[in-house]
DNA sequence: GCAATATACTTCAAGCTTAAAATATTTAAC
DNA sequence: GTTAAATATTTTAAGCTTGAAGTATATTGC
């Protein structure tokens, strides 16, 4: 292999590995201020907030294997989750008639107001954060993402 | 506020929350195949690796709260972490001398030789996954994400 | 010197996360 | 119809994470 281009599979190595630190510390000082700012001012938590955001897309509700898989994560996690925000009156979970097995899982009145509130504080926390950058800056960036969460959607089948 | 001033704040916004979105899902997608790699390979796990990764560079070892500074998680979260893998003997706790409250956190040979496995795997996982990034782009997205960890830096003073 | 304060670390309680095992119910094969 | 396989969900064990409380040791002010 010739020197030149031996020297730029090296670089393009070890750019990926530091664009990977960086794309990693981020997102975890931004997640670390959410996480604050929703115990502080909510009471809540990242993962109850996912719950809730999917659910709020849902009005018909989720059944639990349809949550845990737009949210990917395993099938055992989203049931403590659930059971804590059913306990608090933010959810309930519906039986599905003809199937005993199943039920569906749907935010309560007071459930979509409590995601509502924090869905405007949510989104004015992350306008605040990422204020640097413009909207193309944003839809830039955005794409080339998108472009790798394809890419590696793929790569698992 | 003129119309399309308002509107392009509105854009940019959104677009912010969407990056945001592609962010967290990119990071989530990297973390859980690296995180059943580490596991499948080593019968590790990605707390551990970070743990080893930031002694591998001091030689002379780590205290406790400066491991945590470094890896920018909780006292008590490094605690049991430490333990574990002490146990498996890839690191051991030195007292401090003329301080009985402190002790330095230190790769031992074996520490070291596993870690070296695990980074090699690690690097080209990752260069795996973000084949198509070329070079000048991870270069040019970790220069703005860059920026963006300077900004929620300051922000935090 | 000694009390008050600060520092280094661990423990604790609560919640999140996973993979794997267990339970219950439904569907398919015959 | 009964057994076998598949599906929906929960439970379990182990580890990660946090913030707060606890323990031990050092430092500071007086």
């Amino acid at each position: 292999m010739p020197e030149p281009a031996k020297n730029m599979l090296r670089s393009a190595s070890k750019e990926r590995l530091r664009l990977w630190l960086r794309l990693l510390k981020s997102t975890r000082v931004i997640e670390a201020v959410l996480r604050e700012n929703l115990r502080q001012e909510f009471d809540g938590t990242l993962p109850r907030f996912d719950v809730m955001a999917a659910l709020s897309r849902y009005d018909d509700g989720l059944k639990m294997s349809a949550l845990s898989g737009v949210l990917r994560v395993s099938n055992g996690n989203v049931t403590g989750i659930v059971d804590r925000l059913a306990e608090d009156g933010f959810l309930v979970r519906v039986p599905v008639p003809g199937d005993r097995r199943a039920s569906l899982v749907r935010l309560t009145k007071r459930g979509h107001e409590e995601f509502a509130k924090q869905a405007q504080a949510h989104k004015a926390w992350i306008d605040e954060m990422l204020a640097d950058f413009s909207a193309t800056e944003a839809l830039d960036i955005g794409m080339r993402l998108e472009n790798l969460e394809q890419t590696l959607a793929e790569r698992d089948r």
